[in-house]
DNA sequence: TTGACATGTGACCTATTGGTCACCTATCGT
DNA sequence: ACGATAGGTGACCAATAGGTCACATGTCAA
């Protein structure tokens, strides 16, 4: 059961926009600075606006970017909700078990004279 | 600079390999029963063999699974350790600094008389 | 040794994706 | 009102990814 989504398109969703590096980089340039617009991005990228459009919009369907207009520009917000879940719900499955039995393994030689 | 790498293909490779849905639902059978062979994993996706061998290539290159040679059998075991690097580098950079600013509000609400 | 079994390879097809462009709408400043 | 600026849409193309198949190698078990 899903309590509450603000991921649209579901997990997958997510997980398939993290898989572009060029979203990645936009998710960093957003995680530099906070708000950007469209324009603004389109430097950070070497790609044209078309292409920056498209992946903004990927990220946007996956709740990674949360938007804002302000008169004729769209403001861009990173959203750290959606790659939280992803990690509760889904990473730590497999990470935490390696690094418990990291500690298990840890405590046991501790206990052991 | 890395330290250590078993990430052949590099981030991108583990966020591409785990973008798709059929080889995280083969990380979930090799989460569920760990070592299975290719001729297991087939049974548990609708898809003919040879999708599945590509799958597991994926995820091998991802270093998220390594794999055993038993006779003519290939045992596939689940490696937590690229998506734990993923989780430390890249999606605790997004996740956690939400979490404190949660626990900077509620400490702050704690603080008002 | 012979047949069944487990896996591997390369060609092949289709659907999806990344990227660009021509064109369009809306808003700003003067 | 005007040009300049910010963003949006749909068509289009090339590259890649998902999936299947014919065929081929190595291994077990009787």
């Amino acid at each position: 059961m899903t309590y509450w989504s603000p991921i649209v398109g579901g997990v997958d969703a997510v997980f398939k926009a993290l898989a572009d590096p060029t979203r990645r980089d936009l998710l960093d340039a957003l995680f530099a600075e906070d708000g950007q617009t469209l324009t603004a991005l389109e430097e950070r990228v070497p790609m044209t606006r078309f292409g920056v459009m498209k992946h903004l919009k990927a990220l946007e369907e996956a709740g990674l970017v949360v938007t804002r207009k302000r008169g004729r520009e769209k403001l861009h917000f990173l959203n750290p909700v959606p790659i939280r879940l992803i990690h509760d719900r889904w990473v730590s499955k497999y990470a935490e078990p390696w690094a418990s039995a990291l500690t298990e393994l840890k405590t046991q030689l501790e206990d052991t004279p």
